[in-house]
DNA sequence: AGCACGCCGACT
DNA sequence: GTCGGCGTGCTC
């Protein structure tokens, strides 16, 4: 029997490929191979060689070519990557296709890991000098000419550059040239000193260095966690060791890139999914090579090669972005510290809202918590006041206290923050004549009312319908808009405020690439100002102006069906409160509710958000539910509801005998909470377990089962292993 | 997933 | 008469 490879294809089926080796070189795990797939032909990844393959000879096909004489990816990686799709139940060559930026997932050589930098020509040189080209061509030029920059480095600096720079190029006045190798380190900034907290924080980690060990870092906004980062990135890449820093979004990047480039003085590598994937190849090329010594990124950063890794920090890592909810379903901070573990260094969980499931780790004692209290420069934590919304009397949903304080708040030249977390003008469009509502075709949803854009917009499959003038059902005219968003709030504040300037910001306003950046530069500078907005501006921006942030339309969040709800309603609040006085000004925050005594704002309010967790965790114990019990969750969905019926019921029956021998919980075949989405139908099956290892014993047979059944070829199906949410 | 094969409706 | 709908099977 000759020798036969084991290899990984990027297809979502839970098999591997055997393959007679290619005719030259030696495959070994971790190489990539070319290789002859159905009709044509796949890159892969060899996982095991040697193997006893358990086809007849005669079907082995011959790998093509060896793609890789040193493997690509390491011993470490391929043995984590293997523990990862075991454990979220996906895939095995989808689990390798995510670790693989696209670039190296082809039948191409290697690309020069030396970064390409754009540069002027002479002719750029004096087009710039004779004054030609005019808004972003022209600020290109003038960047350019003060030195040659990278990709990743003209994101920062000119977001929109890429447009110019291929206007630029065509016409011959810049130009790609290799970065010198000597590229003159950037200046050092000096490191503040750290408060007493903060040092010991520093000192418990970086005892550890050199071992596996997790950390929570519970730090309130403003305590300066970043600096805690920076002070053990430091320590590691002067051990010549690298790091590995994980941000749940790109937004949040590029304002910590400068930092942590400033501050270190070394190669800082950006990988998130807005680089082009040339760029994103050789960045991970060179964190393969252990020449980035510092890797900053968003989830599927969690991927890079570390071959001198020293240390891995996730921050916010309550951040629900952290989970990829397509395709291969990891968590990229779990899969971080299962990095972690491999690597053999310290993992640093960062958080002023730490998730349960961590909280949960810190009690079992599996990770030692650390703690930042306080803000330094004595900033004072922010007032946070609620308002009883019953029985006032409302201004398009705002309350007299509420249009006081942002009176107050911009009559002392400062900025006021109204967060909504709903988009559009109105949520519901009612007929006051017949009961009538604007519903979507496709989900049986309430439309969104967008009154700029005329339109009915349905935020779960972006139906987009003409606004109706009369009622479709009794054709009465007085159709009125119910429940407000944040395109009604901007116009109410605006109408109230007419000499303030009131700014919206949400996934609408911000849609041009920059149009974020611009907005948020005009709020750095002085003036008094209004912002509304979403989600979006919970996130750490730092806007030294803001000193009132008023918190509207929560309550949903208080009374949901979904048992995370109340864990991701307070680290909301947190977060957005957290936006308030950050300089030397004061914070106030107003919470706007009509149930002022529910437990949960009273204990958040009154104690803070640790204390809330801590009520949350004991109820989640006492029902036993995650993280006490692990789920795992089968959703489906297909245009016909019976499809959907009769694949979960098979995958039911399937389930049953492992159930009754395994103590496994199951909970349907049912409706998904959503039952209906964008014209299909979608159902789930719940399964429930005290233990992990008992649920996967059983779980693992039947995700191969599941996917032989032939019903589950006429829906759309996947299996989410500690699901986040329940839709 | 991606692709081919295969059998039934409205069109050049 | 065909183009094309998606059901079914397969990928070492």
């Amino acid at each position: 029997m000759p020798s036969v490879l084991r290899v990984a294809l990027p297809v979502p089926l839970p098999t591997l490929f055997d393959y007679l080796p290619p005719a030259a070189g030696e495959a070994r795990p971790g190489s990539r191979v070319l290789v002859p797939f159905g009709r044509g032909k796949a890159v892969g990844v060899v996982v095991e060689t040697e193997v006893e393959s358990a086809l007849g000879g005669a079907r082995l096909k011959q790998a093509l070519r060896l793609l890789d004489d040193t493997p690509l990816l390491d011993a470490e990686l391929m043995k984590t990557l293997a523990w990862a799709a075991d454990y979220w139940l996906g895939a095995p060559g989808e689990a390798y296709a995510n670790a693989l930026p696209l670039a190296l997932r082809e039948d191409k050589p290697l690309p020069d890991t030396h970064e390409e930098v754009w540069a002027l020509t002479v002719a750029g040189r004096s087009a710039l000098d004779a004054g030609s080209r005019k808004g972003g061509s022209r600020r290109l030029l003038e960047t350019l000419a003060a030195a040659p920059l990278g990709a990743a480095e003209l994101h920062e600096r000119l977001p929109d550059w890429r447009d110019a720079a291929r206007r630029l190029a065509a016409a011959g006045l810049i130009e790609r040239v290799r970065r010198e190798a000597d590229a003159a380190p950037q200046p050092v900034t000096a490191a503040p000193a750290l408060s007493a907290e903060q040092h010991a924080a520093v000192d418990a980690v970086g005892a550890e260095l050199g071992r596996f060990q997790p950390f929570l870092l519970d730090g309130v906004t403003g305590s300066g966690k970043t600096e805690v980062y920076l002070a053990l990135i430091e320590r590691v890449i002067a051990e010549g060791k690298q790091a590995l820093l994980l941000v749940p979004e790109i937004g949040l990047a590029p304002q910590t890139v400068r930092r942590v480039r400033e501050r270190l003085g070394v190669p800082v590598e950006v990988l998130h999914s807005n680089l082009a994937e040339g760029d994103r190849a050789r960045a991970w090329l060179r964190a393969r090579d252990g020449e980035a010594r510092v890797i900053l990124g968003t989830r599927s950063a969690v991927f890079t090669p570390l071959p001198r890794a020293g240390l891995i920090v996730v921050d916010e890592e309550h951040d629900g972005a952290y989970k990829q909810q397509e395709g291969f379903r990891y968590h990229a901070r779990d899969l971080a510290l299962l990095r972690g573990r491999a690597l053999g260094v310290p993992v640093l969980l960062g958080s002023a809202t730490p998730s349960l499931e961590s909280l949960a780790n810190v009690e079992a004692g599996r990770y030692r918590a650390l703690h930042l209290r306080a803000r330094p420069g004595a900033i004072r934590p922010p007032q946070v006041q609620i308002v009883d919304m019953r029985a006032q009397r409302l201004e398009h949903g705002l309350s007299p206290t509420l249009l006081a304080a942002v009176a107050d708040a911009v009559a002392r030249g400062e900025q006021a923050l109204v967060f909504r977390n709903r988009r559009g003008y109105a949520p519901v469009l009612l007929c006051h004549q017949c009961g009538w509502h604007a519903e979507c075709p496709r989900c049986e949803h309430p439309l969104t009312l967008h009154a700029g854009r005329r339109q009915l917009i349905c935020h779960h499959c972006d139906y987009h319908a003409r606004l109706p003038e009369h009622c479709p059902s009794c054709d009465a005219p007085d159709l009125k808009p119910q429940g407000q968003g944040t395109e009604r709030l901007e116009e109410a504040l605006a109408a109230r405020f007419p000499d303030t300037p009131v700014l919206r910001i949400d996934r609408e306003t911000t849609r041009r690439r920059d149009a974020f950046d611009e907005l948020l530069e005009r709020l750095r500078g002085e003036g008094p100002a209004i912002l509304v907005g979403t989600q979006m501006l919970a996130k750490g921006h730092d806007l030294p102006n803001l000193t009132l942030v008023a918190i509207v339309g929560v309550d949903e969040g208080l009374h949901s069906v979904d048992f995370r709800a109340s864990e991701r309603l307070a680290q909301l609040i947190v977060q957005v409160a957290g936006r308030a006085g950050r300089a030397s000004k004061p914070g106030r925050v107003i919470l706007q509710t009509h149930h002022p005594d529910h437990p949960l704002l009273r204990q958040l309010l009154a104690q803070g958000y640790a204390a809330a967790a801590k009520e949350l965790l004991a109820e989640r114990r006492s029902v036993q539910l995650p993280p006490y019990m692990h789920q795992v969750l089968l959703r489906a969905d297909a245009h016909q509801r019976e499809h959907v019926e009769a694949f979960l019921h098979e995958a039911y029956g399937m389930l049953l005998p492992a159930a009754a021998q395994a103590e496994l919980a199951i909970a349907g075949p049912m409706p998904a909470p959503m039952p209906l989405r964008a014209g299909r139908h979608r159902g789930q099956l719940l399964v429930e377990a005290g233990s992990r290892a008992v649920l996967h014993a059983a779980l693992r047979p039947w995700a191969r089962g599941l996917s032989a059944l032939p019903s589950a070829r006429r829906v759309r199906w996947s299996l989410d292993v500690d699901p986040v949410d329940l839709y």
